[in-house]
DNA sequence: CCACGTTGTGCAAACGTTTTAAATGGTACT
DNA sequence: AGTACCATTTAAAACGTTTGCACAACGTGG
C-alpha cells in the first residue's frame, strides 16, 4: 500500500490538540471553538484524513451497512429484476451515507443461513428481504429476532405487523380483466406457478375479484400452473390451456416469461395475436418489447420500489421499534400489442 | 434487539477460561489442547456466538470486503450485465468468506470519488472495476494507490500492467467475419459507438484483422457511430448505413441492443432479414432470443467471468503485489435466425 | 536436585475511534 | 479575594477482537 491512511492521533499531534478535541471538531460539536473546528477541517482536508469505518463501527455498534442476501436463482431465470434492484437500493441509501452488502448462499447453504450470519455477526443494521414466500421462514427469524427489516413482498397471512413494500398486483390484474373485459372478452385463462409465492395469490385473486365485482355470470377463468423454472410442464400446462375444445380468447401470464411462452406457443399452434387470442404478462422485462407484436404488461418499477425501500429500512432502523411502514405501489399499464378485441365480439 | 450476541469475554467467562484461550480455541491453533478446542467450539455453538467482525477487522487491518461502485447508467439501459454482474462475484468470492460492498454514486458525484472514499475509508480490501475506457481515471488512481483490484475490461494503452479479465472481443468479431465471408458476404457494416471505451476499439479491431488475415480485396467495412445512449443519433446512423446506394449486406452491432435496433430499422424499411441483410450482435441479453427472428450473437459470459474476477480478486489481496493476473475469456457464438447466406450469392 | 524442553494457558497491549467526566483558564460577580 | 460560571479542551475508558510474550505445571534426562 503506497499511502497508510493516516489515523486521528497523527492529525492530532499534527495539529497540537488532543485527540478528543479533533474528533468533535470534525463531528462539527458545539462545545468546540469555531476558529478550532476550521483550522481541524482544514488539516483534515489537507492530510486527506479519513476515519476509519471498522474503529467507528466498534464503538457505534452500527455497521453503516444494509445487507441483502442475493436470491439463489434457477440458471437460466436472470433477468434485470436483481441489478434494477440493487441499483434502486443503492441511490436510496446512499443519501443517508449507507453501504449496501451483498451476501451470496453457497451451494449446500441455505439463503436463511446466510441471512442468519449476517444479522449474528452485526455485519449489517438491517437488511432487505426480496421475494417473500406464503409463509417465509426469513421473516420469520427476522421478527422473531427483533432486527430491523424490509420485505420486498408481503406474507399470505396479513395479521403480521412488520415493514413491507409491495407491488399492488390485485389492482394491476383488476386493471388488465377490465382492459380485456371491455374489448368483448368473456373467456380467461392465467398461466400460474405451483411454487408458493405470495404475488401467485393476489394476482390470481385480482382477477376473481375483478370478476365477482363486475358480477357477470358468461365471465369464466380457467387457472393453470407449472413449477417456477420447470420450462417442460411450463409449456405442456400452457399447452393445455390453447388445445381445449373451446379455448380461452384472452391469457395472462403472472409474469413475462409465462406471457412470452404463450405468445411462442400460439404462434407454433398457429394462432395470430392479438388477432385470435390477447395475451397480458406483468414485469415488463426487455424482452416484452421485442417479442413480437409486443406484449402489453404492466411496469412495477422494481429501481424505484427498491429505491423506496432503502428509505424504509433508514427509518426503521433510526426511528422505533414498533410502528411499522407499509407500502403499496401501484403497477402502470404498458400497452403494446398483444390484446385486441375479443375474436366474434361484435363491439 | 432482542438477543444482544454473546461476546469472548462472556464466553470465556462461561468456561472458565481467558479469552485469549478462546479465542485461540476458535481459530483451532495448534497450541491449545485438543479437548479444550472442543469444549470451546462446542459451547460457542451452544451459544450462538458469532464474532463481532468490526473488533476483528479493527485489529487485523482486513474489512474482509470487496467493493465495486455501481456503474452511473443511462436511465433506459438496464439489462441484466449488473445482476449477472454481481451475482458471478458473489459466487467467487463467497468461498473466500468474503462479502461484497455495493457502493453507488450520489446525482452529483462522479465515480471516481465513490472509489476513493471506499478506499480510503478501508471499508474495502480490494476492489473490481467494471467497464473499463480507453484511459480509466479509476484504473490511474488505484495503481497510483497500490491498492488491489481487477479490472472488467483493458486500457487502451496495454503496456501497463495490472490485473484484468477481459471478453476476447477480437476473436469474436474475426469469428463473425469469417462466419459470414463464408457465406458469400463481401460488404460489411458495423454499428460502433463515439464513447471511448476500449471495447469498442476492440470489436472493431477483430473485423479489421480478419479481414486483413483473408486478403480478400473485395471486402469492404463501413464504420458508423453514435453516442452511446443517443437513441436518435443511433438510429439516423444506422439508416445512413441502411439507405446507401449500395447497402452491406452482412452488419454487425458491436453490442446487442445496436443489432436489435438494426434489426427494427431494417424491418421498417421493408427488408427482410436474414434474406436481405444478415445482422450479428454481441452480448446475448434477453431480448435477442425474442426479437425476431431471433438474433445471432455471442454469449460473453458474465456471471462466470465475474466469478473469475472473484478468485483473481482474492489471489491479489492475499498474494503478491507484483504479479499481474491477466485472463482472456472466449466468448460462445449463439447462431440464431438472423444471419444467412449474402443476398445475390453463389454457393 | 537442577536445568530444560513441552504443553497449555493467561496477561496485557494494540487496533482507531467515540464519549463520559473532569480539568483548565478566564471572566464576571459578590 | 473568593466564588461561580462559562467556554474550551483533555485524559481515560470503552467497544471486542487478535497476538507477543510470559508464565505455570509437568515430566525427563543429566
Amino acid at each position: 500500500m503506497a499511502t497508510r491512511g493516516m489515523t486521528l492521533k497523527e492529525l492530532a499531534r499534527e495539529l497540537d490538540l488532543s485527540i478528543t478535541t479533533v474528533s468533535r471538531a470534525l463531528a462539527g460539536h458545539e462545545a468546540i471553538a469555531l476558529r478550532t473546528r476550521e483550522r481541524v477541517r482544514e488539516a483534515a482536508r489537507a492530510h486527506g484524513y479519513v476515519p476509519n469505518v471498522a474503529a467507528r463501527q466498534l464503538v457505534s455498534g452500527r455497521s453503516g451497512f444494509v445487507g441483502l442476501v442475493l436470491p439463489i436463482r434457477g440458471p437460466n431465470f436472470m433477468d434485470s429484476y436483481v441489478g434494477e434492484f440493487i441499483t434502486g437500493l443503492g441511490e436510496g441509501l446512499v443519501e443517508h451515507g449507507i453501504d449496501l452488502l451483498i451476501a451470496t448462499a453457497q451451494p449446500g447453504q441455505s439463503e436463511l443461513a446466510v441471512l442468519k450470519h449476517v444479522v449474528e455477526s452485526r455485519r449489517a443494521d438491517g437488511v432487505v428481504v426480496p421475494r417473500i414466500a406464503e409463509r417465509d421462514e426469513r421473516l420469520a427469524y427476522l421478527m422473531e429476532r427483533g432486527f430491523p427489516f424490509v420485505a420486498h413482498g408481503r406474507l399470505l397471512n396479513d395479521r403480521t405487523s412488520y415493514n413491507w413494500l409491495d407491488t399492488d398486483s390485485v389492482t394491476a390484474f383488476g386493471e388488465a380483466f377490465d382492459l380485456l373485459y371491455g374489448l368483448g372478452h368473456r373467456h380467461f385463462g392465467m398461466v400460474s406457478i405451483t411454487d408458493p409465492m405470495t404475488f401467485r395469490h393476489l394476482r390470481e385473486r385480482g382477477m376473481r375479484e375483478a370478476i365477482a365485482r363486475r358480477g357477470d355470470p358468461s365471465v369464466r377463468l380457467d387457472i393453470v400452473a407449472a413449477p417456477r423454472f420447470d420450462r417442460g410442464a411450463t409449456v405442456a400446462a400452457i399447452n393445455d390451456l390453447l388445445h381445449r375444445p373451446n379455448r380461452p380468447t384472452a391469457i395472462l401470464g403472472i409474469f413475462d416469461e409465462l406471457a412470452l411462452t404463450v405468445m411462442e406457443e400460439a404462434a407454433r399452434a398457429g394462432l395470430s395475436i392479438p388477432r385470435d387470442l390477447s395475451v397480458v404478462g406483468f414485469d415488463n422485462i426487455t424482452a416484452a418489447a421485442y417479442a413480437p407484436p409486443g406484449l402489453t404488461t404492466f411496469d412495477a418499477g422494481t429501481r424505484i420500489a427498491a429505491r423506496e425501500i432503502g428509505h424504509m429500512l433508514i427509518s426503521a432502523i433510526e426511528g422505533p421499534r414498533d410502528a411499522k411502514l407499509t407500502r403499496l405501489i401501484r403497477p402502470k399499464l404498458v400497452a403494446r400489442a398483444s390484446h385486441g378485441p375479443a375474436p366474434s365480439a361484435k363491439i
